[in-house]
DNA sequence: TTTTAATATAGCAATATTACGATATAGTTT
DNA sequence: AAACTATATCGTAATATTGCTATATTAAAA
């Protein structure tokens, strides 16, 4: 096969595993890290930094800003990219729920 | 392609993303659930809840388990599986410095 | 208006993932 | 030992992802 069975799970079940998904590639991560250090860049800046051609990159951000990972404004004829906390704060709050809960949880 | 070029990032960079990797599937994020609400279980109890055959829950249980997100128990012919809170608790700090530095930011 | 700059999209090849049926393996029960 | 239970592995088909070159798009600059 290789197409996820989406539809039968729950729409959250979902929201986490595509959110995570778009984090789930080291070129991804580093773009975030990257953005994180220099808190907006456009795409060019990446190219350069990232051993990636043009348009990988450019996907890279796609894929990351449909997640709603970043968001992207447009200046001119480039793009500002940025981080989007929002999304974050979704997965820590995702997360830190199943630490609370697992805490309390004795494992086999 | 379809090959990740894993070698020019960071060792941090790809544990982060294949941590992310794993969860980045609905069916997985289900199994993380399901393990959440009954604490501890075997892989036919997931096969029972999850409408996938079981030999593709024993494959999401190994992806898992090698991202480190669970850990399974040999109990009789059976195996226990459970949480490992360890990774969840990378992932959290991970993402929790990623907001924190973000708050300080100003976005395009 | 032509050129330049910055991104995005199309198309493609290589590889990875997902899911399952069939089967193997390992422990338990009878 | 034979049957049963629980899980893993093999092999395979369908689909998705990754990364690139070539090209299109859009806006600024000359």
């Amino acid at each position: 096969m290789g197409a996820s069975k989406t539809e039968h799970f729950t729409e959250k079940q979902n929201q986490i595993a595509t959110i995570a998904k778009a984090l789930g590639h080291p070129a991804r991560i580093a773009i975030i890290e990257y953005l994180l250090k220099v808190n907006e860049c456009i795409c060019g800046d990446i190219v350069n930094e990232l051993p990636l051609a043009q348009p990988t990159v450019s996907q890279h951000l796609k894929e990351l800003k449909n997640a709603g990972l970043i968001k992207g404004n447009i200046e001119g004829n480039a793009i500002c990219y940025c981080i989007d906390e929002t999304t974050f704060d979704v997965l820590k709050g995702y997360f830190s729920n199943i630490i609370a809960v697992t805490k309390n949880q004795k494992c086999c």
